[in-house]
DNA sequence: GTCAATAAAAAATTCGATATTTTAATTTAG
DNA sequence: CTAAATTAAAATATCGAATTTTTTATTGAC
């Protein structure tokens, strides 16, 4: 197995699964997040089953997790099925990702060392790279998610608010769903490279201000591309 | 099963739980919050299966969906912990706790009708007489935990932002470990009372900013016992 | 005595089978 | 023909045993 086969996007820097209820979860929540398993599916065992070459139980576990968090919802002796999409949770979700983004990267420039300066630099310099790459579509928008992922996570990396992080989490997975709709949609680099830099330069400067300013102007931009796309979807 | 004892505080209104994995995350959830499994305990499937006369497969499935909001930890391959308690953490989730209470409250007093209104005055004194009542300290805590978690329910019940109310949850059910400390540590009813009163008035007026400025004082002094509680608990 | 290697015990994880519940199909009464 | 009732099929949830991994205890070399 490659190092890059096994980096999945969005599931964050989790290393390698050591049980098969971990790796079901990460398979699990990637595909969800990719929206290969669409909002509203059931999410049957069988299906799963030949789908993963995972067994019931660690399975179940997984599903179980993904609940928790609210990717899933566990219905009462009726399975689980992934949880639905809809313009007002896309509103929810930016404004809640807005607030938590806030939080951490406040805390996260406070405490910032050195090692979080060259963090930064780098995984932007690769997300810098894959926007100006020209590979295929596909490939192309999973390589910047995955650079997009790695750069705001090291942005906030310097957090010590192990709550704030865990929520952070919860919602940027979640809000990922709705981004990538509408990445699909308005294919618009520039304007975001632009506030990358931004934030960028923020960051470095340690100007608290500046990167609260940038980081609103970026998530509320993405939530109103969302809010297009979700309209343009409903009415094709 | 009398109805007094499935309504097991805390866990909110769900209602009984129809699979053994779902009652098992209702007994665990409760007795963590509640401190009878206490922070950093290891948590055996052995000991969980004694306890609860409860399978191994669905206790995992409750673990990990503990797990998924945070209040146990999975360790892969080495079981479940209860996740720990530090000073660190508790301001963290009082801070967590103020922001997302906040949103969902805005959005619940623009919306509340008279059904809400009702339903929090309702729970309003319900808590106030619980406040008043003199059982004996055990029995007057689990009281009030209770009732003063349908009051401050019922204050948010109109939001619909259905992630900010998942959030809130999460949030609010870590923060009661720690204000279960706290309320065994000072005694003080008075003030809290008052506290409620005032948030009352403010949320039937739909006085949004006296609403926000109570919580705040609200919170924030929790958040001060909590630490003095957690000071305390460290040079005995 | 300390450390590493090995063996035994305990614990966690997973599998396959079974019991229970839900869903779909079919029948039957009105 | 519709709607309730029954039956059959599918899917979920749970159990108990088997497997794998971790932890603890023991042995033996230095």
């Amino acid at each position: 197995m490659s190092l890059i086969e096994d980096h999945r996007l969005i599931t964050g820097s989790e290393s390698v699964a050591r049980s098969h209820s971990e790796r079901a979860m990460q398979l699990l929540r990637a595909d969800i997040v990719e929206g290969i398993l669409a909002p509203g599916l059931k999410l049957k065992l069988d299906m799963l089953r030949d789908r993963y070459e995972i067994g019931a139980a660690p399975l179940r576990e997984a599903l179980s997790r993904l609940a928790g968090e609210g990717l899933v919802i566990a219905q009462e002796q009726r399975g689980f099925v992934v949880s639905g999409m809809s313009a007002e949770e896309a509103n929810d979700l930016g404004e809640l990702r807005l607030l938590l983004e806030i939080e951490a990267l406040r805390d996260s420039l406070s405490r910032g060392n050195e090692a979080w300066q060259n963090r930064v630099i780098t995984s932007y310099h690769w997300l810098e790279r894959a926007e100006q790459s020209s590979l295929s579509l596909e490939g192309r928008l999973d390589e910047l998610e995955r650079r997009n992922f790695d750069f705001h996570e090291a942005l906030v990396s310097a957090c010590e608010r192990r709550w704030t992080l865990h929520l952070r989490g919860i919602v940027f997975r979640q809000h990922e769903r709705y981004r990538r709709l509408s990445r699909i949609h308005t294919a618009k680099t520039r304007l975001v490279s632009d506030e990358h830099r931004a934030l960028l330069d923020a960051a470095l400067e340690r100007n608290e201000d500046a990167a609260i300013a940038v980081i609103t102007t970026h998530i509320r931009r993405t939530t109103r591309a969302v809010g297009e796309a979700l309209q343009a979807a409903d009415q094709p």
